[in-house]
DNA sequence: ATAGGGTTAG
């Protein structure tokens, strides 16, 4: 029988006790084994181990006691590099970005290192506040500390500039990159995507998809199904879609919401159902999808359906849930649904409303003529500058459908004192006079847009036949070669919309120009009336036409609209036009996809 | 050895 030397024998021991440690932090997934294992470590001493700790550390990061890993830090003798990023990746997790921030300048004065991942977690935090200043310190850091080539910290500058809204800036990083994965990719399509340039997007996917280096998944499909949402185009989507089930990525619940959006924006509501449907358990994203998909499209009590089924469910709506709620009350001429729903927010689910809710209520209100309520009501709401040019705006539009002229001056007041969309108040504005007869101050208003050298942009929209767009302008069916003719079709139409009791908004003949004289003549027409009458006119037979516009229904116009597909007999859809300003003048006609 | 990047709804 052989002895081993008795400090032999001890540092086995120690060894194996250090195994077993490590074994339990790693596979601790509750918070009782983290204590037990922390009270273990702590009677052995191993407390004062660094690596240990750590390991403690992330224990308590993962299990989103981000308390307890910060008490188990500050009591350590000699935090590392490890020790400084795991926490602040932690309060990243835990939804504290600015902690990280802090704890990196602490981290900066102490005599600690920071290393890739400690940028790459940096950045992250920065990305999640949209903090660009921040952001640009960090990327210089970065530089002096040469990891300029790291394939993760470039991944997540591209996506922290994307976040941030510089999408030149994270191309120029994307650009320099050496080398490149799957993350970086997405991380660059998701830049364009999330910054109103899908075209780029598509163009990214396009070239990523050429270079055959990789296979597509989830996340850059998900992506790139939402550039194809955000552009109203079907067909790519559709090609899209096909990617996403030949590559297995159909059941992943993301993705799937990230269809039905799109189906949605693109025109084909009844695509949204089917891919809805075959969620398995769908989360409050895919449930709000489907909820703001169906109100876009007049579908109020589709949308009121689904909330009820979601609720019964136990999925707990949140604060965007609710936008969609008010809002397909709203396009279907629901008010005291809407009323009650907003009621209910708070005090049967706990949901603070605030200003976009109240914005979606006014818009209810205003569209069914309940203008002084409406008034009441925006007046009473505390909101930031960018918020109440988007509730003023509302009210404006609401009072010039209703010739309430007394009100639109009031809301355009507002809206320009928001300094936001002043060109859209101007307009409006004078939409208002000229509805009201009030032609003396349509002219002075236009005089003072000339004077302080406001300029409208035009409003655009398009049609996708086949796999090409056409886009058209306000204004546009001046140079059209059948343009009276269609001036005629549409006057007609909108007769027959009027037999049948409809009160005006997107469908209705308006004034889109104020540079044009203001008189009882059509100066421009909003593109989905002008694509309407495409539709009648020169399309060939088997052709789906689409018209992306943003359709604003009351339960009247719905009816109308009803009449109108009867009519054309044809189906369209439509979209907001406001959401697409990215779309420039001839850059629209896209022949090719991937 | 322990820590890091990309996705969906308004």
């Amino acid at each position: 029988m052989s002895f081993l030397p008795f400090e032999m024998n001890c540092q086995i021991f120690i060894r194996n006790f250090f195994y077993c440690i490590q074994r339990q932090l790693r596979n601790c997934n509750d918070i009782i084994s983290a204590t037990s294992a922390h009270s273990k470590v702590f009677k052995s001493g191993f407390l004062s181990d660094t690596f240990t700790s750590n390991h403690l550390i992330n224990c308590y990061v993962r299990l989103q006691k981000i308390n307890d890993a910060r008490k188990l830090f500050d009591e350590m003798p000699a935090p590392n590099v490890v020790s400084w990023t795991s926490l602040m990746a932690g309060y990243v997790d835990a939804g504290q970005p600015q902690m990280a921030l802090t704890l990196f300048r602490e981290m900066y004065r102490s005599s600690v290192v920071p290393n890739d991942f400690t940028f790459a977690t940096m950045i992250n935090a920065c990305s999640i506040l949209a903090d660009l200043q921040v952001g640009k310190t960090v990327h210089a850091h970065v530089e002096i500390f040469g990891f300029r080539s790291n394939l993760v910290v470039c991944s997540s500058l591209v996506d922290m500039y994307g976040k941030c809204n510089d999408v030149d800036e994270a191309r120029r990083v994307f650009d320099l990159m050496s080398c490149r994965n799957v993350v970086s990719w997405t991380s660059m399509i998701t830049a364009y995507a999330q910054n109103a340039q899908g075209h780029h997007a598509l163009q990214i996917f396009r070239e990523f998809s050429g270079l055959m280096l990789d296979r597509p998944n989830h996340f850059m499909l998900a992506s790139v199904i939402n550039a194809c949402a955000s552009l109203g185009r079907l067909v790519s989507g559709k090609v899209a879609h096909g990617t996403v089930i030949r590559r297995s990525h159909d059941s992943n619940d993301v993705v799937a919401s990230a269809l039905v959006d799109m189906y949605a924006k693109c025109g084909s509501v009844s695509y949204s159902e089917k891919v809805f449907r075959r969620i398995p358990n769908p989360s409050v994203i895919s449930y709000t999808s489907m909820i703001v998909g169906a109100a876009k499209y007049g579908l109020g009590n589709t949308s009121l359906d689904l909330f009820e089924e979601m609720i019964d469910r136990r999925i707990k709506p949140n604060d965007i849930t609710f936008v969609g709620i008010l809002h397909a009350c709203s396009h279907s001429g629901l008010v005291d649904e809407g009323l009650e729903h907003l009621k209910s927010m708070h005090v049967k689910h706990g949901i603070m409303p605030d200003a976009k809710h109240y914005t979606c209520v006014v818009d209810m209100l205003g569209r069914t003529g309940r203008l002084e309520e409406a008034y009441q009501l925006a007046k009473s709401i505390q909101v930031e500058s960018d918020e109440g040019a988007l509730l003023w705006g509302t009210l404006l539009s609401a009072s010039r459908l209703h010739g309430r002229v007394d009100i639109a001056v009031e809301a355009s007041k507002r809206l320009i004192e928001s300094n936001q969309q002043v060109s859209g108040a101007y307009v409006t504005l004078s939409n208002a006079y000229a509805l009201a007869g009030q032609w003396e101050n349509v002219h002075s208003l236009r005089s003072e847009m000339k004077r302080t050298g406001v300029y409208k942009e035009p409003g655009c929209s398009w049609v996708e036949i086949k796999d090409s767009s056409y886009v058209f302008y306000a204004g546009d069916v001046v140079s059209c070669p059948q343009g009276n003719k269609l001036v005629g079709l549409l006057r007609e139409l909108e007769e027959r919309m009027k037999e049948r009791g409809y009160v005006g908004g997107s469908i209705g003949l308006v004034f889109v120009d104020v540079e044009e004289e203001a008189k009882e003549e059509i100066v421009g027409l909003h593109s989905e009336r002008l694509a309407l009458a495409f539709g009648l006119i020169n399309i060939p037979k088997g052709v789906t036409i689409r018209v992306m516009k943003n359709l604003r229904m009351c339960r009247d116009c719905h009816e109308a609209f009803k009449l109108i597909s009867d009519i054309v007999e044809r189906d369209f859809m439509v979209r907001d036009v406001n959401r697409f300003h990215h779309f420039e003048k001839g850059s629209c006609t896209c022949r090719d996809f991937w």
